[in-house]
DNA sequence: TTACATCCTCTAGCTACTGTAGATTCAAGC
DNA sequence: GCTTGAATCTACAGTAGCTAGAGGATGTAA
């Protein structure tokens, strides 16, 4: 039986972020004292763990439920995770070629910058003057 | 002369976001006709370009309040701008090394997931198992 | 003049939390 | 049994950076 507190001590998470996936249907209601505290069992740190680990690997909210489901389902197929997974991976490596973009141009716009007034600074010059940049005008998402 | 819709069509904007932009303060308050329509000239269209640019790159709209404070003084020095661009740098170089590590993990999880039952699944066991993670407790940031 | 695209303001919604206020409960020490 | 202080409760507001929609006004070409 454990509170919410070392709940969220064990999982570091906050407990408003647990109270959060309760309040979105991530997480179940759990029991109650009298007095109206939340006690947790086991079951709910493992999904709790569940649900942070795939955070940390960038996994939607949306995406974990549909893990989850999965997960309470084992008679189902894996065809489905697996193509969360890679969706995931691929998401991942898009990101990854986008930041490689910009770090090349932030890297060139730096290292041009020879420091004086801002009316050379090369970095602002670089901002103004779309033409001489790579990126493209397409999303920005991270 | 220009609409607020041929200003958002020149810059690759949505027009909710130049309002947007000029609710916020980072674009001035245009010119309107009688009918109250905003109409644009060319400095705001140079200034719109700097943000989208900068946005690109994924500077942030404080770091973007800045540079263009910077770049309205020309006197000033551009230790700021570059620092400015140098943090974003750093930023960037930090999510391209945390994405790496999401991107080791998530092969390893569908690389070895062979398909078949939830059950078995490699995918969520590994999701499930927290232990034999690479990745830390951190803040999990893009 | 009439049609229709574009514009206006205002409000609410998105993701995934985080923070605050003010009241209540729990557990330990005396 | 009583007190104290940490932890918990609900409810609501706020974060970044937009995006979408309602309901109405304006601009322009035929």
């Amino acid at each position: 039986m454990l509170t919410i507190g070392s709940l969220a001590k064990k999982t570091g998470t906050k407990v408003q972020t647990i109270r959060y996936y309760e309040q979105i249907g991530l997480m179940p209601e759990p029991g109650r004292t009298e007095g109206g505290q939340r006690r947790y069992e086991n079951a709910e740190l493992d999904r709790l763990s569940f649900i942070r680990h795939s955070r940390q690997l960038g996994f939607s909210l949306d995406a974990i439920r549909e893990l989850l489901d999965l997960s309470d389902h084992p008679e189902k197929s894996c065809d489905e995770a697996d193509a969360i997974a890679r969706r995931q991976l691929r998401q991942v490596e898009q990101r990854m070629a986008r930041l490689k973009a910009l770090r090349t141009e932030l890297k060139r716009m730096v290292h041009e910058c020879s420091g004086g007034r801002t009316a050379d600074c090369r970095v602002l010059e670089v901002l103004r003057d779309h033409s001489e940049c790579l990126t493209e005008h397409d999303d920005i998402g991270a």
